[in-house]
DNA sequence: GTTTGCATGTAAACGGTTACATGATTGG
DNA sequence: CCAATCATGTAACCGTTTACATGCAAAC
């Protein structure tokens, strides 16, 4: 899903500028399926509201650049149901770590250790800030997409810290 | 981590042609991972060998453009190790599935249903497909990498199972 | 006194995909 | 007969990130 789709979808749940839509992003809890910067966001708003699917209202303050506070129009509301009716692009998962464990042969097994030790770290902290964020008077889909998330996190640590002692006595070996 | 980067760790698993390297990709048990089309493959590879990372040696062939069969160098090897000890750029996860499932108060309940039975089925897919793939004589990073992606798989196709039922009673809406 | 938060935006660079070009062989 | 497999590559395009520009206020 590209910015542009986000942010429509972001804002059909109400009204928000950009500085807002980046929070909501980053700490909204919908951090694990989507981000995105100011760079892409900025712009984003700006063919929406060309192409008339969102509307602003400038807010004047003083001492800061204006608000810009942007609501969906109806026919951005169309336009978001619309994208969501068609097909979707498939799910992309790029993991780094898993791909430098393929290679955990190479490397000395203090690395591996470390990787798996940051990972795992890593995970666990998703894991209780996703927990946070959830709250009683959530929209069914909101409730799927929190669950779902502490499932495969909670499946994640579990099997980290399953097999995490393979790899604890690995020959030490040169880097580089 | 970028295709550069993939080439330079599968061809340090053996010698291999831009061709195979993308097969691998698709179908080598990685796809879940990692993946590139040809248009960033060849010219990642033209750069390796340009940088000494890799080298190519040409095996002529009748009634077809000839096959270049790429190798790892020995600075390759110590560039791809190299890479995997600096800091690796965190995991992202992209799901429009989920995207969608969070608006899906504004979707026909016959189009959420669809979604989610699509998505099983998908999944369950991959999952079979991996565990085709898995064999005996993995390197352990490998045998790793598997048996995660088999839990998260699992644990998500469980969890789909186990609420599914919950989308199917919604409210029929109109869309657009 | 420095960092963080608020608030918007632009330009360049980057990495990647898509579509195109070429063309024989094999399998269904 | 058509689709898929083998095999390489280029060019246009696209979406996004990074870095930059600006600047006050409040918190630490």
């Amino acid at each position: 899903m590209d910015v542009r789709t986000i942010c429509l979808g972001i804002l059909t749940r109400g009204d928000a500028t950009g500085y807002e839509i980046k929070k909501l992003f980053e700490d909204g809890g919908y951090q694990h399926f989507v981000e995105a910067s100011f760079g892409s966001i900025y712009p984003a708003l700006n063919r929406l509201t060309e192409e008339g699917l969102v509307s602003v209202r400038e807010e004047p303050q003083e001492k800061r650049p204006d608000r810009k506070v942007y609501s969906v129009t109806p026919s951005g509301r169309a336009a978001l149901i619309g994208t969501l009716m068609k097909a979707l692009p498939e799910d992309r998962h790029r993991s780094p770590f898993v791909f430098a464990m393929l290679f955990s042969d190479l490397l000395p097994g203090e690395r591996v250790r470390a990787l798996l030790d940051g990972y795992i770290a890593l995970s666990a902290q998703k894991l209780a800030q996703l927990k946070l964020k959830s709250t009683d008077d959530m929209r069914p889909g909101e409730r799927f997409a929190f669950d779902l998330g502490e499932t495969i996190y909670t499946a994640t640590l579990d099997f980290l810290e399953k097999h995490r002692a393979e790899f604890d006595r690995q020959t030490p070996q040169a880097a580089e």
